[in-house]
Order: structure tokens, then sequence, then C-alpha cells
DNA sequence: TAGGCCATCTGGTCCT
DNA sequence: AGGACCAGATGGCCTA
């Protein structure tokens, strides 16, 4: 629904007075003073000013129609004029609007390109979905805080890596992605087999997984706090 | 051809 | 007030 002629019209006092982005289509500040004009034209009506002419009885004045009937064209016309600058400015913030969100999901898009880039693939290049990405991420960041514990409890390096690293991965991966049950059934091939992806106690590997991060699904006990601190990051900025 | 994934647009809401 | 964020709608592309 369009806004109120009288909100847009303090939208453009705002902005001319700021100085801006409207400037691309309110080409001077005499535009937006015919702008208010023709709001206060086409919108409720304002009491005379004291001393002005009562226009109201214009009729009875002789030769007073012509000017009646000239005024109203002009304001018709001054209507149309301002309805189509009103629109153009909204359209103009909706456009800033449309490249802002274009821009954010960029980036978006970027981090999670970032994210698989730091992620185990699959040989043939397979490329992980969005979903895909940040389910694999949640549970590689399981495996490997896996892999610390059972460091810490003094399990040999090769059996825990046995343990997390099926050996015809290159590095790892769990199986690829069921198509038919999209990346919920990851790690349920048989490839899959001897993954911690696969293992019930794994983070993703219940059937209704969510991810809430207010209620983390498990914990990184052995996992020092500043190794979490001095993690590289490899997601841009922008 | 249906379904999945994705990019984009859009309007609403929240935050600074 | 303006920007960030979000979710819904829509249309295009690809694949089984």
């Amino acid at each position: 629904m369009p806004a109120p002629l009288e909100t847009c019209i303090s939208d453009l006092d705002c902005a001319s007075s700021s100085g801006s982005d409207l400037s691309g289509f309110l080409t001077d500040e005499e535009d937006c003073a015919r702008l208010q004009q023709a709001a206060s034209a086409s919108g409720p009506p304002v009491p005379a000013r004291r001393g002005a002419p009562n226009i109201s009885r214009a009729s009875e004045v002789p030769g007073a129609q012509d000017d009646e009937q000239e005024r109203r064209r002009r304001r018709g016309r001054t209507r149309v004029r301002s309805e189509a600058l009103l629109h153009s400015l909204r359209r103009s913030r909706r456009v800033k609007a449309n490249d802002r969100e274009r821009n954010r999901m960029h980036n978006l898009n970027a981090a999670l390109d970032a994210l698989r880039s730091v992620l185990p693939s699959f040989p043939d290049d397979t490329k992980l979905t969005k979903i895909e990405t940040l389910r694999f991420a949640y549970n590689y960041i399981w495996a490997l805080a896996e892999t610390l514990r059972l460091a810490d409890q003094g399990l040999p390096a090769g059996s825990a890596r046995e343990r997390l690293l099926p050996p015809q991965c290159v590095p790892c991966l769990p199986g690829p992605p069921s198509p038919a049950s999209d990346a919920e059934s990851w790690g349920s091939g048989a490839a899959a087999a001897a993954s911690p992806l696969s293992d019930p106690s794994s983070p993703a590997a219940s059937e209704d997984f969510t991810y809430s991060p207010s209620e983390p699904a498990f914990s990184f006990p052995s996992l020092p706090k500043d190794l979490l601190h001095t993690t590289p990051c490899f997601i841009p900025y922008h």
C-alpha cells in the first residue's frame, strides 16, 4: 500500500535537508517546494489565512468561475506530478535497498565459499549446497573436537585418526549426501560406517537435528578455549 | 516434468 | 532516518 502523501513529503523534507541520495531525481529545491505545494493542494483543506480572499465564494464574484476552473486544472496537473515524484522516490529507495540486499547476500555466499574451501572435499569436486556446507562444517568441528578429546585420553594419535578418518576419504568425508534425504543423512552410507559423523552421538546424526545456538547439542570439554580464540578465520569480511 | 537449489526482489521489523 | 536483517514470493536453471 502506498505511503500516505504526508509521510512522503516529510521524507522529502528530510532528504533535501540532509543532502542524501535524492538529488538524483529531485533536481533542485524548487521541485521539493512544488511537491509540498502539491501535497497541500491535494490534502485536506487548510483554513484560509487571515486576510486571504475567501475563494469558496469566488463563484459569486463576476468572472471568477474561469479562475476557479483554471485553479482546479493546475491542482490536477500538480497532483499528477507529485505522485510521479513520490513514485520515483519510492522506486529509488527500493533500488538502493535491493542493491544492498544483493551485496549482503553476495557477502554471505563469499563466506560460505570460504567455509567450503577449508572443509574436506570430495575428489569429484562436488560443490556442497549451502545447507550441506553448514551441516558438514558443524559435524567437522565436532569431529575435530572429538579428535582432541581422544588425544587427551591418551589414545595413540593413529587410532584416533583411524576412528575419525575413513581411509577411503581424501582427505576425509563421511560419504556423499544422499540425494533422497538431503544432507540430513550424512554419514548414513557404508563408506561412512567408520566415521564419527555417522556416530549416533554425532550432533547431526539425529533425524530432526536442528542447530540451536542457545542450547548446544554437545560441548567441547577438552577443547582449549585459547585455541578457539587463536583459530585463524578464513572468512573474509567485506 | 517435478523437485531442488539458487538469485533476486520486496515489504516488514529491528537496530544504531 | 537509514541501514541491516529476515522471510516470503517468484522465476530460472539443472537433474533424475
